[in-house]
DNA sequence: TTTAATGCAAACGATTTGCAGCGAA
DNA sequence: TTCGCTGCAAATCGTTTGCATTAAA
């Protein structure tokens, strides 16, 4: 069951989200269709991070009828409105994988190349060191991707055990 | 036409990965082929960024007959054994890019979001940030892909004339 | 001799595209 | 009424896999 804190904070999310959509259909003579919100609604449905079809499935579930072409053709637009994230992770070869963007806040990810967990972080200081790379590089940083890789503490651990039980 | 030290470099960094090659072949119980040192020398050939396709094509203009198949089977080898490292850059949407591993040397990538430049650098100070937030959730650090995404001088300067021009 | 490696063709899976019909503005 | 949007089916395209054959050790 979700807490009703959750709960509310997905449905600010997803207002805040349908909003921003409209201004951009708006600001670039596009149409607000039916589609284009149960899309938007699916995807605050999900976790943080999620792809075209996972969007899919929660539409069906939802009662959607919105086809999958239609979900790939929006996908670009819902970055493009700052809505969501395209995001590059270590184990995301095949399908393209998404994140919610929660009041323009930013992050990095650290991601446990055993188990697959994901941690979010924020480092104020790393941000400004890539301010400080690009400028002396001449550019101007429009975004970034960090994806820290390693072992996370309980995988390290069962590593260990293993290793001890084997010998 | 390659400048001479150049070539050396080309050659030195061939011959270590070969080197290297027959290590992992030899330690992993694999077999040293014809076709995998063919792969390793266009892969040598190449610009540092590359991909599978990029590779085949210089096995075919070597002469070399190697298949597709064979040289998707042999980079996962080749990352394994250290000689490459898959890259993971803000344009890399469809193909897996790859690029050399030079002595070890580990760096970041700065691309422009207009033109597709890629510039490498280092910078000792984020890399020890980010050994801090590592630790910091408990993960050891393994690898890590920092991706800048921003526009370069060139290309903000281009911009600027354009709209100049325009108004 | 053993069995990993190769090449070909077919399979796959994510994403894209052509096109006819639909509907938001 | 206009023209952007949708859905379907087919097309793409990078990558993987099954299988018979070849060759390294």
């Amino acid at each position: 069951m979700v807490l009703p804190q959750v709960a509310r904070a997905i449905r600010n999310d997803f207002q805040q989200a349908v909003e921003r959509l409209r201004d951009y259909v708006r600001a670039n003579n596009l149409r607000y269709t039916p589609e284009r919100e149960e899309i938007v609604r699916a995807v605050f449905e999900l976790e943080t991070h999620f792809s075209v079809a996972h969007v899919a499935e929660i539409v069906r579930r939802q009662g959607g009828k919105t086809s999958l072409t239609t979900i790939y053709r929006n996908m670009e637009h819902l970055v493009r409105a700052g809505l969501v994230n395209e995001v590059k992770c270590g184990r995301c070869t095949d399908e393209q994988i998404y994140e919610h963007i929660h009041q323009d806040q930013h992050h990095d990810h650290l991601t446990c190349i055993r188990c697959g967990r994901v941690v979010e972080f924020a480092e104020e200081a790393i941000e400004v060191l890539q301010d400080h790379v690009a400028a002396k590089y001449g550019f101007e940083l429009v975004r970034h991707h960090l994806d820290l890789q390693g072992v996370c503490g309980p995988c390290r651990e069962r590593e260990r055990r293993e290793k001890e039980t084997r010998s």
